[in-house]
RNA sequence: GGGCGCGUAGCUCAGCGGUAGAGCACUGUGUUGACAUCGCAGGGGUCGCAGGUUCGAACCCUGCCGCGCCCA
């Protein structure tokens, strides 16, 4: 074995190894499942480190729970990204100077899939070399035959129910991308705008009101002017009429609670085809009607009382024109410049119009309502439980699902028209047909299902969904981990679509983690320029190491701060650990071949075997509780300060002794490969690396047994406490008294009684080695000249002649007496309060005075330290 | 405006009722044959501020200040 740990190779081989070989899912079907989906990330995409955080942490459940012998099953695949993907393909073909209509559907949809048969296995390779154990045998896509059947299904049957319908409304329209969008996918941004004021012109002549706008364009289709019906100014004037400034048309005053007397003049244009507000006036007030005047791509459309010349301009163009124009009338009243909010496509960035259009929409009310009192009755919980309250808030307020979007790659709606308008929604063209009646025309939608749709599928179309019942041996799945910015698209929709098609809710836990940002807490994007690659943070440090930092800085809650010096660190412990083994090599330690501990007589050997099981339980209950920070911090702990700092120091001494060398090969054999194996789930290719450096094994670490051992008792590991801190007092002392670190020095202990001297006996070689202990004595050594330490109540000496600084000596000792005073003196302060001792809890009353009565003799021991120098 | 969350060592964060911890950084020191991607020792915090509850508060409650996110 080489002096450092090269990842490189070592997890190539691995990853190629465990995957041919079936180990990411052995068969196993009576043990207990355990499953995990995947929520499926787009094909187009490259791995971020978000995915490399939620994916990691997934995968540490899926491998502690395979190791516990569960059959773990992580079900991978990748959804088709409508948008996302069509974009990508459009794109390749302006490169080559051609559109998707030069191509016509079915072209463009060959060359989609010809796009991702080329390119869209990246985002899956790239998990694969983070260590992703998934259930890759199995892979799923949206877009497959199986899950398109599955989705065509879930359309039908919910339209059969009346819960899917076809409606004229308003939706969030992308003018770019020429399609409907969610409103989950509109974010509002704050931009520098403008606040017109403008007058409209009263019918008759006898004066104008004030509306204000940050959009004047869309004054073309204003079909009204509203004003408070509580407010006085304007009440005299419902009812009449407004000349329309650019239309000439005559639009009614009306009183709706929309308008805000406190906001502008408090008269407010109502344009019903173009803002959702005034929709809803439109439904209040139905006479006012409402009118078109913008097209698919925000160009002002030819409509009732639109000028000719207007017609055709771009919308900001036209925004433009109308201003200039109002101005030149005097109609501009003023322009105010204002901060506003304006909602963009998050894909294509532009504003989104919202745009009056014929759209599929999804009755998700009852569903909701559902899958509320699902997490109300504890049958799927939320970790952190915080996250329940947004899942219920945007539950309890959700609207109507737009489920068809304007585009060509996704699931084709089935849904057929015939030529007088009839509608029919059925599995396929024959279906239609054969309900329609064998003689009329049909022509498909044209239109596609949202992707959003078909992956709320994935709890149970991957599972064969609805040719069979899910199995319910991974239905419902045990945990859905995902980040918070996801539990709208993903949680809720799969929860939904599950309880209504099912009839029952797909997870039990949805852990929610945070979201990954830059060292200075920003969020990461490719245009900030912020963002990491985890491929990269990969071929630089090991996969390992970045998967120990990215689990380790997940604490319940938080968004984790990405700083690559913590994976530096992580690799280090990587490196750490195989030199530990490595070590263990030379000293002919070798893998263990009971799953129990051995036996073992000497106490550096019992202890050991102690603190590994302590280790594992304690692993295992933090795992249990989804606490990865805290299971990384006490892996790392027992690993490099237990382990490599304190045992196999300790049992250096005794490898080299004959009678008790066999035991401790045995002991420390055990406790490494228990510290592997509890290790795995976070370091997979190192642990599985160095299991195998240990000797020859009947099976891949992977599919090895989690540690089951029982802590023994605390009083095994007693007389190793008390090794360690009196190793611990000498080093300090000879450090702050300088003595050189080569200078070997006498241990008196006068004060040890028959365990101490045995102990003493015991530990000769490995307080020789660390301390450089070079005889113990236990008669008094002269306190001048000497250091003096105290150790769990007793006092021990150690003779510096010519070495010792006394003033040093008198500083360190006083020091020390304070401290320890420090704390007697807070302890009997808290027993001599009555309150305290009649309140507090017994165990807590009784602890303070153990603790009182240590610190005192201490401070005790050390003021008469000082004395005898003095 | 509504909701959620966060302010603990220079930095990143644990701790959430018994008197403060880790990693990194920092200082000193070390070639004792696993490891300098290392060892050993050490410095460093009125736990945002002000009240309250309690025998006891970093931890519970209230208010304030600062910061972030989500929804309008």
């Amino acid at each position: 074995m080489d002096t450092t740990f090269e990842p490189g190779p070592i997890e190539e081989r691995w990853a190629r190894r465990w995957e041919e070989s079936g180990a990411f899912r052995p068969p196993r079907p009576h043990a207990p499942t355990f499953t995990i989906l995947l929520p499926p990330p787009n094909v187009t995409g490259h791995l971020h480190i978000g995915h490399a955080l939620d994916q990691t942490l997934q995968d540490i459940l899926i491998r502690w729970q395979r190791l516990k012998g569960c059959d773990a099953r992580w079900i991978v695949g990748t959804d088709h990204a409508g948008i996302a993907t069509q974009l990508m393909v459009e794109r390749e073909l302006a490169r080559e100077g051609r559109s998707r209509h030069e191509l016509g559907r079915e072209a463009f949809l060959a060359r989609v899939w010809d796009w991702k048969a080329r390119a869209g296995g990246t985002i899956t390779h790239q998990m694969r070399r983070l260590g992703a154990s998934c259930d890759w045998a199995h892979e799923h896509f949206t877009m497959d035959p199986a899950f398109s059947r599955a989705v065509t299904e879930a359309f039908v049957r919910l339209s059969e129910r009346g819960l899917v319908y076809r409606a004229k409304r308003l939706v969030n329209w992308d003018p770019a991308l020429e399609t409907a969008i969610s409103d989950l996918e509109v974010e509002n941004r704050e931009v520098k705008g403008h606040f017109w004021h403008l007058r409209y012109p009263l019918a008759d002549g006898s004066g104008h009101l004030v509306v204000a706008t940050t959009r004047p364009e869309t004054m073309l289709g204003d079909t009204a002017v509203a004003v408070n019906p509580a407010d006085e100014r304007y009440r005299h004037l419902v009812g009449r009429a407004i000349a329309h400034p650019l239309t000439g048309r005559r639009i009614p005053v009306i009183a709706d609670p929309w308008a805000d007397p406190e906001l502008g003049s408090g008269c407010v244009k109502i344009t019903p085809a173009h803002d959702f507000n005034d929709w809803a006036v439109y439904e209040r007030h139905p006479d006012i009607g409402w009118l078109d005047v913008l097209d698919a791509r925000a160009r002002i459309a030819p409509a009732p009382g639109v000028p000719a010349h207007l017609v055709g301009l771009d919308r900001f163009a036209a925004r433009e024109r109308i201003v200039a124009e109002l101005a030149s009338q005097g109609l501009l009243e003023r322009v105010e410049e204002r901060v506003i909010q304006v909602p963009h496509g998050d894909r294509s960035g532009v504003p989104i119009e919202p745009r009056l259009t014929d759209q599929w929409f999804l009755d998700v009310k009852g569903m909701a309502r559902r899958a509320i009192e699902t997490v109300r009755a504890g049958q799927t919980r939320f970790v952190p439980e915080g996250w329940t309250k947004t899942f219920f808030h945007w539950l309890e307020n959700i609207e109507p699902w737009c489920l068809s979007r304007q585009l060509w790659w996704g699931h084709r709606i089935p849904a057929w028209y015939g030529p007088d308008g009839q509608v029919v929604v059925a599995r396929s063209l024959a279906d239609a047909q054969a309900r329609a009646g064998p003689d009329v025309p049909l022509r498909q939608d044209e239109d596609v299902l949202d992707t959003w749709f078909s992956s709320a599928l994935w709890p149970f179309a991957t599972l064969g969904w609805p040719d069979r019942t899910p199995d319910p041996r991974h239905f419902p799945s045990s945990v859905l981990v995902t980040g918070f910015d996801i539990i709208f698209f993903w949680v809720a929709r799969m929860m939904m679509l599950s309880l209504e098609l099912v009839g029952e809710h797909p997870f039990a836990v949805v852990y929610v983690h945070g979201l990954v940002r830059d060292a200075q807490g920003r969020k990461m994007s490719k245009t900030r320029g912020n963002a990491v690659d985890p491929i990269a943070v990969v071929d630089r440090y090991g996969a390992d190491a970045l998967r120990f930092a990215l689990a380790g800085a997940e604490t319940q809650g938080r968004d984790v701060k990405f700083d690559e010096r913590r994976v530096e660190a992580c690799r280090n412990f990587g490196t750490k650990l195989w030199n530990a083994v490595r070590f263990a090599r030379l000293q002919g330690v070798a893998a263990a071949t009971e799953a129990d501990p051995p036996t073992a007589r000497h106490p550096v050997n019992r202890w050991i075997l102690a603190e590994t099981a302590r280790m594992a339980h304690d692993v295992d209950l933090q795992l249990q509780q989804f606490r990865f920070d805290q299971a990384a911090d006490r892996l790392y702990r027992f690993a490099w300060g237990t382990f490599c700092d304190w045992y196999l120091e300790l049992a250096k001494p005794l490898l080299a002794d004959d009678e008790a060398a066999t035991e401790t090969r045995a002991a420390a054999g055990w406790a490494l490969d228990r510290l592997l194996t509890c290790l795995h789930p976070y370091m997979p290719f190192l642990t599985e690396e160095l299991w195998h450096a240990l000797g020859p094994r009947p099976h891949d670490l992977i599919v090895g047994r989690w540690p089951e051992a029982t802590p023994p008792a605390e009083a095994d590991t007693r007389e190793i406490a008390w090794l360690i801190e009196l190793v611990q007092a000498i080093r300090s002392a000879r450090a702050e008294l300088n003595v050189p670190p080569g200078a070997r020095l006498r241990l008196h202990a006068p004060e040890a009684d028959a365990d101490v001297r045995s102990w003493l006996e015991r530990h000769r070689a490995a307080l020789g080695r660390l301390a450089r202990i070079e005889e113990v004595l236990d008669h008094p050594a002269p306190a001048r000249g000497a250091a003096q330490l105290v150790v769990q109540g007793r006092t021990y000496t150690l003779p510096l002649t010519g070495v010792i600084d006394l003033a040093a000596e008198r500083a360190r000792l006083e020091r020390a007496a304070a401290e320890a005073e420090r704390a007697a003196d807070a302890l009997a302060e808290r027993l001599a309060n009555p309150g305290f001792l009649a309140r507090a809890r017994p165990e807590a009353v009784a602890k303070a005075r153990a603790d009182h009565e240590a610190r005192r003799t201490e401070a005790e021991r050390l003021r008469a330290a000082l004395a005898r120098l003095a």
